[in-house]
DNA sequence: CTTAAAACCCACTTTTACCCACCAAGGAAT
DNA sequence: ATTCCTTGGTGGGTAAAAGTGGGTTTTAAG
């Protein structure tokens, strides 16, 4: 299991190709075979699940059933935008245009570490994001993480 | 298993010939022997299932009782449209008029891999679906998708 | 026998993946 | 502290693969 934490800044190349941060890799199973599912996430960033991890979340969808509509939309969509990408002789993988479009992003990323996914965002729209919080993370924490 | 992903805008010839995307053809095992069954879909779209996907819901199909009529009806319905189709050498199946009018099909398509099958579509009806749904994908994710 | 449609083959263009090379940063040894 | 060496990040060229279009032969149908 994954467990990718801290945040990174990379640049991106005229192909469309970003480096996975060695930290990160590090986390990344062999079971992975270097491979990642790239896809949507929310709020405008893109989420990057390693291969094992992608297959569990696949599992799920699996369950759904292929005759409520609800639920082919759902599939439909998400898989829509999901391409896998294999990591290439120095450690990236290649990023498809319309999920760079999605996202936003130019030429710099923000990369975080978020547990089992990888999400990758323009720096930019990262800022505003937090920016548009409503709560603080002091409250929202007490909020969610009651113990 | 196959494990179709991704959307691909791709180009219908003349002689109603579809590239099947390389992505999703490294999916279809070898036991389907290049070859697919071509179906009317959800929607207004076509599903294309490759041979060995094609023989688990025919299995399925087989369970259904032949004294019911709503099963004859369905079984019937489904199996009038279905077609098989074998690559030719540049990895494309030809796809009969009938399915192309159904789905009403021009010049271009876009291709969906949706796990175990790949959906055809025009471009401008698959637009058009996604604008009908009443509720938002974040909504329905949430929904259908509860972790 | 004629004609149309399907299967097959060939050729061109674009995109992708692979390879190589360079630069910068960090750590180790002198 | 200085130098060397390794690891990590970035950029670009080239050969191979993928996508597209069209012509020709074969088969089947009228």
């Amino acid at each position: 299991m994954s467990s990718f934490k801290g945040s990174y800044g990379y640049s991106i190349d005229s192909k469309g190709r970003i480096n996975i941060p060695a930290k990160l890799r590090k986390y990344v199973s062999l079971e992975a075979n270097d491979t990642f599912v790239i896809m949507r996430g929310y709020e405008r960033c893109l989420s990057v699940y390693p291969l094992d991890e992608w297959n569990m979340l696949e599992q799920s969808i699996r369950q759904l059933s292929p005759s409520n509509p609800k639920h082919r939309f759902f599939t439909r969509t998400l898989l829509q935008y999901a391409t896998e990408s294999k990591l290439d002789g120095q450690s990236r993988i290649t990023i498809p245009k319309e999920l760079l479009q999605y996202a936003g992003i130019e030429d710099q990323v923000l990369i975080l570490g978020v547990l089992e996914r990888i999400e990758v965002w323009n720096p930019k729209v990262h800022e505003e994001y937090l920016q548009a919080q409503a709560e603080s993370y002091e409250n929202v924490a007490q909020a969610v993480f009651q113990k």
